[in-house]
DNA sequence: ACCGTAAATTAGCCTTACCTAAATTACGGT
DNA sequence: ACCGTAATTTAGGTAAGGCTAATTTACGGT
């Protein structure tokens, strides 16, 4: 009689809940009322109401004034709503010309109507990939999650070469920046030079130079290139 | 300060009963409550309220106990939204690997989630159609509509050929069984033979001969190969 | 002209999911 | 140990969009 075992068809505001409840608990913390209320853009009291719902769902569990933890029901729900947001952006950016830096959007909107089957299918025609276009890992359909440890590209020593996995930040304008050095999740870099005291990077990418400050080059997870994917 | 100027986001309920009334509306009779409340399996008393609201929104006329005719921006938002629903399904039986008969479903969810954008790319990728997987014409971006006049194939006299543009069921058998004799949407058939009183009528698809019932030839809605698509 | 039935509306209620204002709780600093 | 602030929860309200039960209206047949 639970939320799992009859699969009911969460609501919108329920996914979104659940995801950011999700993102936020990767900090290893309780998600508190605060942080939630933040992300969503909503009033904390509404996200109060939203959680004694949830806990009363068994979708998470609450410590009052504490915070808030997913069940594994709670966090299987989420799971799939992020495979399924992933598997989106990674079909409109692969199949109907949309940019990395533009998807977001849209898939957030379609994440909540779009059938397993769908999913699936998308997921087939890209030859069911790990990583979305900003280089997050796509949770597998039962659930569960590659997490990675990535680097820092403005910790990798000089000379060794690396994968770009992830550029963590969703501002447009260095998201762009980035995109304009060609420095795509998937991409492989070599470090040619690193100053020290946060000092410039040079980077080889695909026979070109280029310089990056540390600020840029601390956004930039980078993975060995044999390592996932 | 209304629907179409601020072009304000219309709710799924909204969307659903505009299209119903749509619908409804091509016969040529204002809407009823009753008629209204079939199609989308609500209650008579739910309508009515909806009503209230759309009329106070400018989207339809309400003539207490007579119906409801759209106004010309209730039948834009119809339109807007019947492009999506048609183009989603022939974008998911091109690409996607989907089946005319089961379509319609995930379209039905989808077209109250998708961007303009992302519904001028599909269309886009299909050459932009000008009619769905069922031989419903797909409006176009502008409102208009290209409504064609169908003569059932029961209707067709002898020796002409002509070609399948609709099956005007959604009774999934029935699907299966006109689909299973080749007869799709955009299909060239000639009438070979056609006996009367009701009588079965022969048909040539492809190359191969078919006879079909008079209650399945009059689903089979069919024009001459030059009009149209 | 009336009367019965079917259709439509009104009345009244529910849930979800948001809000603001007010009350409560937890916690760091003296 | 206490006190102020920030976080959280409670109280109370709103709009959308459903529902059932009761009422009202329209209309066809005699």
């Amino acid at each position: 009689m639970n939320a799992a075992t009859l699969h009911e068809p969460l609501t919108r505001s329920v996914e979104d809940y659940l995801k950011a409840i999700y993102r936020l608990s990767q900090k290893g913390q309780p998600a508190t009322t605060n942080d939630i209320a933040h992300q969503l853009e909503l009033s904390a009291p509404s996200v109060s109401g939203m959680i004694k719902r949830l806990s009363e769902q068994g979708l998470l569990e609450h410590v009052p004034y504490k915070g808030v933890v997913l069940t594994l029901d709670g966090r299987h729900a989420a799971l799939r709503t992020i495979r399924r947001h992933r598997i989106i952006e990674a079909y409109l950016v692969a199949f109907l010309g949309y940019g990395w830096e533009t998807v977001h959007e849209e898939a957030e909107r379609l994440e909540h109507s779009v059938s397993e089957m769908l999913i699936e299918r998308m997921a087939e025609a890209l030859g069911n990939p790990r990583f979305d276009p900003h280089g997050d890992p796509i949770p597998e359909p039962d659930g569960s999650v590659t997490e990675l440890v990535y680097t820092p590209l403005s910790e990798i020593p000089a000379g060794e070469s690396v994968e770009i996995r992830q550029a963590d930040t969703s501002q447009p304008d260095r998201l762009r920046y980035i995109a304009s050095f060609g420095l795509k999740p998937g991409t492989r870099v070599t470090i040619v030079d690193r100053q020290p005291f946060q000092g410039p990077i040079t980077v080889q990418v695909g026979g070109q130079s280029h310089i990056l400050g540390h600020e840029i080059a601390m956004l930039l997870l980078c993975a060995r290139p044999e390592i996932g994917s």
